[in-house]
DNA sequence: TCCCGCAACTAGAACGCTTTAGTACCCAAG
DNA sequence: CTTGGGTACTAAAGCGTTCTAGTTGCGGGA
């Protein structure tokens, strides 16, 4: 049989389409007697809205969008991506919301289907990852009018909500540390330099140099893949004079790095010390294992759930949330230098 | 301005609503000239199909609905997961099909999701997870007559289409290559029990043990998690027989249980051997790397989603497909027991 | 010349729900 | 006894698309 629609619990009823919606949906208009009769047979008959009717009229979609440029292979590599995800999907399942989620080619697609989505009231919001420098993504989701929160910041989102960490702060706490060591070569294999928080990365060291007598700060872009990384490593310890320390934009490429070290014949940490931008287990279990900054994804995930549900609930809401600054924690892939590689 | 609308593309061009919708969906009906000039104006007029009222009238979703009664951060920790989840996510973009994502908390509730789903159109089809023993969701997806594909088999998934793996096939290949090695004290650290999978791994090894003159082959049961896998793995070392080899069921519990083993002063592998379910970054980079099966789960994943897409396409179909069993990668935990352990 | 068949197109129902405008009724205040 | 206002409801108009059942006009064969 046909699914039934209010249309047939009215005829049962007998009343009209519109008091079975107001008695569905507990709003007034509708008297006790009747509502508690109507909600009677509607569970006898089995019935269940239909969202695409609903959306049709202006409805809530119950779920999030998602649209990420990146290859496939990206989401299921990176500890990171995952963590998030999970994070994300956790807030929101509180709340029964679903993540609607695409990957598509490049930023113009991801656009496009910005526009679609909005557009077909398929999504409530919006999640953006991977804020660049200048991002045109900003503009087409202000315009949309569309909810949506930005992963990373602070600041050049517009009038979007967003929520980050203080990328700055995280890897000034690791060039400190290092320069307490007594490291004064210190290299960077960064990730997109399109992105900003591996601009604030990037900028970050320069600013450092002087104030922590750095006599060698290079920051070497990658595209955050763990062959980029091993690339990068490979040049920087092929250098007449190698960097003693070297800091990764993630735990995927601060491991490749490590491996590259062992090819080398250059130990790790005596004779250079390595640390990753995100913890994940792979920093853990690694041999020896790697000194990282280490935040919980999981609930930083959550946190976006969060302001991207109350941006759902607000339109007018802009929220930006700093969260925790990523801490480091220290374990055997670093060392002060060795006394031959002073100056 | 109000969103266009095909009424408002009919109008400007002076046509009617019907001749709109054939020119843009290229079906016959509407000559040449006409199509183009309506094409045009749609351009112009910056007009996108609304999806929920294409869906009220029957049309595809171009979403695939995945519901997952698991804890959120299982998604994050698990690489076989995250990996499985990119490969479908990659084999689904492809045709520009979304991926509607939720997390429940039991199957009650997942069920549930199927009938909402699919009684309003919102997903084309269903990709079910973790098939379990007597699976009552089987029935639900089957009742509801959508589009489905489970991950896992061979049988029992009634009508439903379904990607394999073969877990006996490839249980007996471990077992075979340790018992090749002269282990005959072989333990086994399995997954939830409820699920088919599991199941099919403890019986394998339950049916080898005479043939290959095994004195001693227990399964442990665990909910998959690192903290169960470890645990099991203490009490099997404390015995006062202990096992020389123990298999777990995925990569996470078996580096659980080689932390345990180090913890407890046991060396890998001269006096226990170690065997992962499911192969990935850290069974690789563990230390001493582990021996583990090893599959393409990306591959997986696209395959999965690939049968998904014929599914919707020929909803009558019924596809069972075996994937490439996973082959046994041998790496520094596995070695032949010490004389001493022998009875 | 007439009719047939076909291509090009129109009108409007249908999809399932929400929402608005309106109606019927009752009770209380004047 | 009338009026005013509230409650409980009905009828029907959307929402944006697709689909079905026409209608028109034109060229060609008898």
């Amino acid at each position: 049989m046909r699914r039934p629609t209010i249309a047939d619990i009215a005829e049962r009823v007998g009343v009209s389409k519109g008091a079975v919606s107001f008695a569905l949906n507990g709003r007034p208009g509708v008297g006790e007697a009747t509502r508690a009769r109507i909600l009677q047979v509607a569970k006898e008959m089995n019935w269940r809205p239909h969202s695409a009717a609903r959306a049709l009229g202006g409805a809530r979609a119950e779920a999030v969008g998602l649209v990420i440029a990146r290859p496939a292979s990206t989401l299921g590599v990176e500890p990171f991506f995952a963590q998030l995800l999970s994070g994300l999907q956790a807030g929101l399942s509180a709340r029964s919301v679903a993540l609607h989620l695409l990957i598509v080619e490049d930023a113009e697609a991801e656009m496009e289907v910005y526009r679609e989505w909005a557009s077909a009231h398929r999504v409530d919001g919006f999640v953006m990852v991977d804020l660049k420098v200048r991002d045109p993504r900003i503009e087409v989701l202000e315009e949309l009018g569309a909810p949506a929160v930005v992963l990373g910041g602070p600041g050049r989102h517009g009038s979007l909500s967003s929520v980050w960490a203080d990328d700055r702060e995280a890897m000034l706490s690791v060039l400190e540390y290092l320069a307490a060591l007594g490291h004064r070569r210190i290299a960077h294999v960064a990730g997109l330099p399109a992105f900003r928080h591996t601009q604030r990365r990037i900028r970050a060291l320069r600013d450092s140099a002087r104030r922590l007598e750095l006599v060698d700060a290079v920051s070497v872009p990658t595209d955050f893949s763990d062959a980029e990384g091993a690339a990068a490593t490979r040049t920087l310890l092929s250098r007449p004079r190698r960097p003693t320390a070297i800091v990764y934009d993630s735990d995927v490429m601060a491991l490749a790095g490590l491996g590259v070290a062992g090819e080398m014949g250059v130990r790790v940490p005596d004779e250079v010390s390595i640390v990753a931008f995100d913890d994940s287990v792979l920093t853990r279990i690694a041999h020896p294992s790697i000194t990282a900054l280490s935040r919980d994804t999981f609930a930083f995930g959550r946190q976006l759930a969060e302001v991207m549900l109350q941006v759902i609930d607000e339109p007018g809401l802009r929220r930006d949330v700093k969260t925790a600054t990523p801490r480091l924690v220290v374990r055997e892939s670093t060392a002060a230098p060795g006394a031959w590689q002073d100056d």
